[in-house]
DNA sequence: AAACCTTCCAACCGCGTAGTC
DNA sequence: TGACTACGCGGTTGGAAGGTT
């Protein structure tokens, strides 16, 4: 087996006929004894590095070729070692409580894989970060959201329980207390952005997937307390080494949210860290809409944010390099300039404002209350109102004036910006909305595919958590009330799908070591006559508003 | 049987960081 | 303080294998 994909890879990477050839140095892999070799390891290469880490320890991997003649890099050694050769590796499949463990990790860290693999003994971040892409590609095929229906309910539990609390971001809370409260936070639907074509395209400079592998209880922490050391979101956001400073991480963004952006150069020393704490987490947190506009669902961790695969050339460079997960290159697909896709970097924009330019100037949607039933009432207000949703509307390079339009309008073409039933922070955004632009014909990057959540359709209580994004250049206020996608997962998981009759084979894909045979049971899914012909999804559910007052 | 597609996974690459000088 | 080096991490790539058409 090996030999075979070793020759062709020799024979790929040779120069000049030389087999076991590198023609390129890059990355250190300059040896000094020679041209390296790249490619499948033979059992000898094996033999090797095994003799040579039992002789002299792991480590100083640079060594390796010098004193055992190897033709490997330093880092290629460590890599072998890592991954195959060293004793305590596990192999085989992933147990399903492993699988369980990757994603509830995944749920704390996003994609931290090495921090993942620390706690599985015996595997190794090259492995869990495979097996979670294969993951979320098999679910997002399936049109089936990452976490499953148990993480789901432990969210909505908490959700409750947060509801009842008081200053959550009083800083009042302990880290770890916290942390363990929201280790099952489901950061879906960070697709939950406002919908680029609220703004002017400009938005979609915004680094989103800086902040949409940020690991939920990252966030939270530090939304909580900021004395909390977020590596996670300043590695992420890069504040500091960017030299336009804090508000450039808002590069690119203009009216009308660069207005509300802009208000992060108030803290001028610590961007990221007020970014986090303007997080809004009213998924969780909005026990109190009058002052903690929290948008939960943003925090999502690994989440891949969609970039909408718009690499806008004013995107800065670092916000190019942000996380942006193998997952976001498929993302990409809806990147097209005229695709109706949402940008989560504009839900990002918003969000990245600071609360208190929020809390200041917004006034919560007398329905916002956050509650489900409340969200599961609006979402039914507006099934009933709309059947439809235009989601084709090559609107997203609407102007900004669009926000001036009527909340009829926007209501109908902004629901796409909403639901990821995929991935919590977004990535999966996609997946869901291309799914449906390839079944409804409008995908513009890609043809509709059959197997792309096939007459499925998630019911979706749409909750709507508005604020007011107060327009401090402009002096007027546009209230973009935005729907609750973080709760759509746990709807979906909860009984809400309605045909009985459905195949649950994808989601038993989906949830496979979380869901028993009877998975059925409580996850079902939606035929809709209109899904299967790509028209008229039910997916107003996912409605969500977009009121715009001058 | 062949072509095509999907999944899996080993390996590579670029970058960031820590340590050292 | 800056340059250099080693190491580690995360994203991406590409081939093998298996499945489907």
């Amino acid at each position: 087996m090996k030999s075979k994909s070793e020759e062709k890879m020799i024979s790929k990477n040779s120069v000049d006929d030389s087999p076991y050839v590198e023609e390129g140095n890059s990355g250190g892999n300059v040896g000094g004894n020679g041209p390296l070799k790249k490619g499948p390891w033979t059992s000898t290469e094996d033999a090797i590095l095994i003799d040579y880490v039992t002789k002299h320890g792991e480590g100083n991997w640079n060594a390796v070729q010098k004193c055992s003649g190897l033709a490997r890099c330093g880092k290629s050694c460590r890599l072998r070692w890592a991954n195959h050769l060293r004793p305590d590796l596990k192999k085989g499949a992933f147990t399903l409580e492993e699988e369980r463990r990757i994603i509830e990790l995944h749920v704390k860290m996003g994609n931290k894989w090495a921090r993942m693999a620390a706690e599985l003994p015996g595997r190794t971040d090259n492995e869990i970060k495979n097996y979670w892409n294969t993951r979320i590609k098999r679910r997002q095929r399936a049109g089936l959201p990452i976490y499953p229906p148990d993480i789901c309910t432990q969210a909505l539990n908490d959700n409750q329980h947060h509801e009842n609390m008081d200053n959550f971001s009083s800083g009042d809370i302990q880290q770890s207390d916290f942390l363990s409260m929201n280790v099952f936070e489901i950061p879906q639907f960070n697709g939950m952005e406002l919908n680029q074509q609220l703004y002017t395209p400009a938005l979609l400079d915004i680094p989103a997937s800086s902040l949409l592998d940020i690991p939920a209880s990252s966030l939270l922490v530090e939304g909580l307390d900021s004395s909390y050391p977020s590596k996670s979101l300043l590695c992420t956001m890069h504040p500091s080494k960017d030299p336009r400073g804090p508000e450039s991480m808002f590069y690119g963004v203009n009216a009308p949210i660069g207005g509300v952006l802009q208000g992060s150069s108030q803290y001028p020393n610590d961007g990221s860290m007020r970014i986090v704490q303007s997080f809004g987490f009213s998924a969780v947190y909005d026990h109190d809409s009058t002052s903690n506009h929290a948008l939960s669902s943003s925090l999502i961790p690994g989440s891949h944010a969609i970039m909408n695969g718009n690499p806008s050339s004013s995107e800065p460079d670092w916000a190019m390099k942000l996380e942006l997960p193998s997952l976001q290159t498929q993302m990409g697909s809806w990147g097209s300039p005229y695709s109706p896709l949402p940008s989560l970097e504009s839900v990002d924009t918003l969000i990245q404002s600071p609360l208190t330019e929020l809390t200041q100037s917004c006034s919560l949607s007398p329905r916002n209350s956050g509650l489900l039933d409340a969200v599961l009432y609006e979402s039914q207000m507006k099934k009933n109102s709309k059947n439809s949703c235009q989601l084709t509307s090559p609107a997203s390079t609407m102007p900004v004036d669009v926000l001036h339009t009527s909340s009829h309008e926007l209501h109908e073409m902004e629901w796409e910006v909403y639901g990821d039933p995929i991935s919590p922070f977004g990535h999966s955004s996609s997946s869901v909305f291309s799914e449906y632009t390839h079944m409804s014909g409008n995908s513009v990057d890609e043809p509709p595919s059959a197997e792309t959540m096939p007459d499925c359709t998630y019911v979706i209580p749409a909750l709507f958590e508005g604020f007011k994004v107060k327009e401090a250049e402009a002096g007027t206020e546009k209230q973009i009330i935005f729907s609750r996608p973080d709760f759509l997962l746990a709807s979906s998981c909860s009984g809400l799908y309605k045909d009985p009759t459905k195949d649950y084979s994808l989601l038993k894909d989906a949830f496979g070591p979380f869901l028993g045979d009877d998975l059925g049971k409580d996850c079902k899914q939606i035929d809709t006559s209109a899904s299967s012909s790509g028209q008229g999804r039910e997916h107003d559910s996912y409605a969500c508003n977009a009121v715009s007052t001058a």
